[in-house]
DNA sequence: GTCTATATAGGGATAGAC
DNA sequence: GTCTATCCCTATATAGAC
């Protein structure tokens, strides 16, 4: 798109620095870290970006493009809403499995973080709003348990982040890229769903433990 | 310990700290910023502590040590195993609910950032390993139904953390401190428990908990 | 489009008076 | 124990040759 003789270079200054901005935050990562990486001079990649916010924007903008693209594909097949939910969390597991970097970035820039501007906030509430819906609807056409949708949509979503994000600090070994763990993960996080999408029984006597 | 005419101006610094470095990560603190919140000058940190590091070790190790506690007390309380379980994840949440920059502050360190050292990770394993026991000696007695007791434990961990310093972000008003959000959390968390320990079958706690 | 300088600023840390 | 003043380094960003 934008030239002829385009190697691909800004595409691998945008992975690399993926990677950085996943490890060591915006604040903690230095240019002159990525310019190394990727083999190129540090004064050059300003020829591709014109400044490092605008770097950290780009990669936020491609990472949440796919995002976005990806959960909307799921949710718009023609499929029963119980193996749709599973199909969500499926999908979901693979991306962030595939892209542990992308996740971390985008849980940092919620902490805060993030050279201020990004206005890409409402377009990650009118997806989240989409997923929500989804439950909220099979719930009224009782395909669904009545959970709170919001709070099981939020659950998913942090749980599965921690698995890669987080828990492979503590757990070494847990969320390995090649490992067997990503299908035991996938595996909990959709039995996680199923157990609170297919309860069989309203538990109305949940109320009753409230008291304490 | 240091002397007689202590105001408890280190206890403030380390307060100060703690929102700021789960605010903006290590690298994005800056100590101008902390002295001036608190009411000092830069330079007069350095007498507290010897270094931006060393004042980041010391907001971790308050925080660990009280988590640690927490945890332990709960853990070590005689009560059913089921009833122990629900008390676990409602001190967690309250905890989280209390200090949700001391918890972006642990999630961040483990996304990688910190300025290295800081060997307290071993005694993270410890005590997770003790809350991964407890399930797993309780799917051993019949107790809970037999689900994978380490992604559970991450699950819940990494589900609360998310509630209270993501959330808030993608849907704000979600975690306010004094609402009744709080409740509301810590009543889905303790739901996704029961669901995920008892395999559907009504839980037979009602009557224990209330006593507590 | 990539390079070698270099400008500019900001932040951590120190020195030493009070 | 707190202050003012300052050192020193590093990181972003720019200028301009090739």
């Amino acid at each position: 798109m934008t030239g002829a003789g385009e190697h691909g270079t800004r595409e691998r200054i945008l992975a690399v620095a993926e990677t950085f901005l996943g490890d060591f935050g915006y604040h903690g990562t230095r240019l002159h870290q990525i310019a190394q990486q990727v083999g190129i001079q540090k004064a050059s990649l300003f020829h591709y970006f014109a400044s490092k916010a605008d770097l950290y924007h780009a990669v936020i903008e491609e990472g949440f493009g796919e995002t976005e693209q990806t959960v909307r594909r799921v949710l718009e097949a023609p499929t029963a809403p119980l193996v749709k939910a599973c199909a969500l969390v499926e999908a979901y597991v693979d991306m962030v499995a595939a892209h542990p970097a992308r996740t971390k970035i985008f849980l940092r820039q919620s902490f805060g973080d993030a050279p201020a501007g990004f206005e890409r906030a409402l377009d990650l509430q009118r997806l989240l709003s989409l997923v929500v819906g989804f439950i909220a609807d099979g719930q009224a056409a009782r395909a669904f348990a009545p959970v709170d949708p919001l709070a099981l949509v939020l659950s998913i979503i942090g749980m599965v982040a921690f698995f890669f994000t987080s828990a492979p600090v503590v757990v070494p070994g847990f969320a390995e890229p090649g490992s067997a763990s990503v299908a035991r993960i996938k595996q909990h996080a959709v039995t996680v769903v199923q157990r609170c999408l297919t309860d069989g029984e309203p538990p109305k006597l949940a109320a009753a433990e409230a008291a304490a």
